[in-house]
DNA sequence: CCTTACGGTAAGCCATGACTTACAATACGA
DNA sequence: TCGTATTGTAAGTCATGGCTTACCGTAAGG
């Protein structure tokens, strides 16, 4: 089973908890791996695992700096999510305004 | 854990490949499970059980049409994952928009 | 009524993945 | 050059969850 697994894979990265914890801290301030770890009760390797699938869905960057690696944001992944978000948005709001419409025609009918 | 649970979960229900498929056609044409079974290589308990992941994500509504069961969008769930997206979006830009910056001032004195 | 259609639920199987500890690689500082 | 700091990776464990088949409830229609 394969889908559509293009740039979307952002909402599987951004489905995990923890991921989206990070994410957000990562959204605050630039940050190292080892700062993010401390403020997260999973282990240092953990987050590196997460940081990794996230980078791999285009929602952060790293960039070396000596031994340490700067994660940041990455514009690309959260502006593919909210593409897709946006166009979903007006066609669920022109269907529920049809269903709305609909139930009000079934109470004055009735 | 539990972090913010609240109605992000949008997120892990549309990480789902199965899921966001079955999503998209609900948003195409408001359907019947059966009729969303027929075109997925699920059987119908899995989309059944799918909809109800969409469903308590506030992704999707569903109105009782005799035995059968008729599933649209709701706008609730989609509109949330928008917001969220949406103020995390100008964050990524300016950061990213910082991070440019300080590369080119970095360019310019090398 | 009795039958048929439709869909939710239960139970169980199995792959995925999130997490841990242990280890290897790399860059900096004394 | 040697020790230290920082991080990625490997291997293994365990829970989560997606899928199936089997079953039950309910609403229409003869």
């Amino acid at each position: 089973m394969t889908y559509n697994t293009s740039a979307l894979d952002g909402f599987a990265a951004l489905g995990d908890p923890t991921r989206r914890a990070i994410f957000e801290r990562v959204a605050a301030r630039p940050s190292a791996v080892g700062e993010l770890a401390l403020g997260l009760p999973v282990s240092r390797p953990a987050v590196s695992q997460h940081l990794r699938v996230l980078k791999q869905a285009g929602l952060v960057r790293e960039s070396p700096q000596g031994t340490r690696r700067i994660y940041r944001l990455d514009p690309r992944g959260i502006g593919a999510m909210r593409d897709w978000l946006e166009a979903h948005w007006t066609t669920a709001l022109d269907a529920f305004k049809d269903f709305a419409d609909a139930q009000a025609d079934e109470e004055t009918a009735a």
